[in-house]
DNA sequence: GTAAAAACTTGATCTGGATCAAGAGTTTGA
DNA sequence: TCAAACTCTTGATCCAGATCAAGTTTTTAC
């Protein structure tokens, strides 16, 4: 697949200028930029993970391919930067391409409370505040750098009606998002604290040593001091 | 709209024959005794609940919408009566057009826990063993008498890609039953028993008068006890 | 390189909701 | 119509996991 070089290369989008330190991992890149070759290089191999994944769902044809690519945004995220705050509205389609990003609340009292973690090749975002068009009550931030390919919903939308092979993707990631939801309110049914640690260990193996276990913890609905007990528990075993 | 008489009628199915006390609620209807007048009335009147749900939420042409009919399986279910038992493969996409089911499953000590409810112009089924083509994990039976139309999923998944604004229908339901899976997980994770009770009456006024307290209690995650603790409380203030 | 801030561990104590038990309605079915 | 089977309530007791507290290790930032 060859790519015409400045018309195919996806669009650069960044939140926070800053100091060259940051250079890397958080910039506004902009076109003359971009055209850069190294950096270039660099950008083409995030979309070609995001390329890749597709690829790997359906069959695409070049001028598809070339037609999404075209409207992709590349978004870079340092460790604990926000993707999303509390109140605002989110209006994007969101794959992360590398890295690890929570979506999470914070209760009257200052208390975090982890509804899921994404990581490289899965999608992220607040399908309710992008369907309602409403205010999130989600937070969402890196827990390691990361790196993002955004589509605003509008052009996102308009893709889906173009091309139905993306439209099924995101069907598919739907019903798979629902299932795995379901699976998740039956765990917090049925299971207790320690069968919900060793079924998470179980489901998402790598994830326990790339998050802190605080996080983990809120995640599954216990405490850090009951999670660390369960690990010294499980251990012995 | 006027619609053919033997053709545009529902095909019509249930599971167990049996007496003529049960005739009424549950009966192999077969094609003669859909050609008796009252009947076909009756069910008739049913389909239309279904078809007033898909006028609501989308334009057809008649075209369409007679074609829909023509796969529709009208069913009706006792109350107590199984939709779905765990170990079998869910093979349907069904509406409630009249009624109330409840999905379950039951653990090793025989404790049943209640993963959902569905009541009238909703959706019930389990998308997990659908998709999957894996036995269900769940138990769905009716609370009350019940009667839905039925499709299976070979037939749904045609009429979908021969009609696009089904699709969209089914994208949309797809959609809102994440973002609530995702609320009642925040609401799992969140909030204490009484809060779950009163979220859970304020969100779906009518169900607490319908469906038994212990279903209730099993859904919100707690014992029959303590739910009758709360509203005892509730109720003084 | 080092001070400050997070993250994790371990112990002592507390508590929301579970469990066990028993009585009072309410529904169901022959 | 009436016994059996559920459903709901109320009380007594128990326990999984929360909270509070303090020390240790790891990470972050200049």
């Amino acid at each position: 697949m060859v790519h015409g070089f400045t018309l195919s290369a996806p669009k650069l989008y960044g939140v926070s200028g800053g100091s060259i330190k940051k250079w890397f991992t958080s910039v506004i890149v902009n076109f003359k930029i971009c055209a850069s070759f190294g950096i270039y290089i660099i950008l083409h191999a995030m979309y070609e993970i995001f390329q890749k994944y597709l690829d790997d769902k359906t069959e695409l044809t070049q001028q598809e391919s070339e037609r999404i690519q075209s409207f992709a945004i590349i978004k870079k995220l340092r460790k604990r930067q926000y993707l999303l705050q509390e109140g605002d509205v989110w209006k994007y389609d969101a794959f992360i391409t590398q890295g690890c990003v929570r979506t999470y609340t914070v209760d009257e009292k200052g208390g975090e409370h982890v509804n899921s973690f994404s990581i490289e090749n899965w999608w992220t975002g607040d399908r309710e505040s992008l369907m309602m068009q409403q205010p999130s009550r989600f937070n969402i931030d890196a827990i390691e750098d990361t790196e993002l390919v955004l589509f605003t919903h509008e052009n996102f939308e308009m893709l889906c009606r173009e091309i139905p092979a993306l439209n099924n993707i995101v069907n598919t990631i739907l019903q798979r998002s629902f299932i795995s939801a379901q699976n998740r309110i039956q765990a917090s049914l049925t299971l207790t604290a320690e069968e919900k640690y060793l079924n998470f260990i179980n489901k998402y193996p790598g994830f326990a040593s790339r998050i802190p276990q605080t996080m983990i913890a809120s995640y599954l609905g216990m405490t850090p001091e009951t999670l660390s007990r369960i690990r010294k528990q499980t251990a012995k075993k």
